[in-house]
DNA sequence: TAGAACATGTAACGGGTTACATGATTTG
DNA sequence: CAAATCATGTAACCCGTTACATGTTCTA
């Protein structure tokens, strides 16, 4: 009848990657960076806090540390639990926060060929990042991701093209000469 | 020669704000909101502790306080310095973070009904807000914008766009129905 | 004139970031 | 075998969020 311990985002996430099998900080550090690290990101500091606070709480449980100080940790029935109750309660909202909106704010308190050179680096970060996204989903084969995984690539890819076109429709004045 | 002190995004902004004239806190949270917080959230706490803290570093200087308590701050020449050695660094890297692709990502662990409903409401919110933009858009007077704020504007039309497409562009068994 | 909304803050907490430490393993 | 890199963490700081307090002005 207790209601499960609430986790934020970052605790859930690794939850849901000790439901398959239990993993050391170091394990959890990579699948995260290779499976939500495009859309989550955290760091080593944070997994190994987060894993101290959750065995703390009893949703996890450390193992034997093994060679290297390495210490496997195990998801409990209260950690699935939370998990779930996290999963169940959606999408906290979205902060947006985008750095490179404020610098086009201000804008005119640069000189136009500084603000446009900046600019057209932020385009060419974009630009990599949709290449990389296109390249996994032509290369790999579709079939090893899930439909739930294929969607967060196609936010991405959709969302860098987005961005792109935005872009490439700014005014001369912005996009320099 | 002293290299100005470095200001967060958020202090930065205040800055911004305050080249034109002296404001108090609760000013610059109401500019802060109409200006720049359809991509920089902030809150009350969090402009009144910079400006104590940037009060503290000699980037602006507290008034008289007025009625109400009210205190207006004004921008020191170091405080323009610091401004501009943000503004001229180019914006920090963008971190995305997305909680809903978290739940999109760990969705086979949710009924599909329940996470087709999730990104129903989702999506709504994003309508919601891409009505909004639009309305800004069309109806109120362009040319009480400058091509910086239309930038910024047009940004959000673009992502809203996007991200709606990316929704009707969900397998079935995602969006549900 | 009582209650609502406005305006101005302080305090504490949560969690992301950065810096640092240290032993284990790999590689030149 | 020395240097680089891997792996595992701790500590401190920064800053965003939430909760709370309090006086002021407006409005029914």
């Amino acid at each position: 009848m207790d209601a499960p311990p609430k986790v934020n985002s970052t605790a859930a996430s690794l939850l849901g990657f000790l439901h398959r099998q239990p993993m050391t900080g170091w394990e959890l550090v990579q699948t995260a960076r290779r499976t939500i690290g495009d859309f989550w990101s955290l760091t080593p500091s944070q997994v190994y806090r987060e894993l101290n606070g959750m065995a703390a709480a009893g949703l996890v449980e450390a193992g034997q540390r093994g060679s290297r100080e390495r210490r496997p940790f195990t998801i409990t029935a209260t950690g699935r639990a939370a998990f779930r109750a996290w999963l169940e309660a959606g999408p906290s909202e979205e902060t947006i926060r985008m750095p490179m909106l404020l610098t086009v704010l201000f804008g005119e308190e640069l000189a136009s060929d500084r603000l446009s050179a900046i600019l057209r680096h932020q385009r060419a970060l974009h630009a990599a990042r949709l290449a990389a996204y296109e390249a996994v989903n032509t290369t790999d084969d579709r079939n090893r991701r899930t439909v739930y995984q294929q969607a967060t690539l196609d936010f991405g890819i959709t969302y860098e093209r987005a961005v792109l076109a935005w872009f490439d429709r700014l005014p001369r004045g912005l996009r320099g000469g």
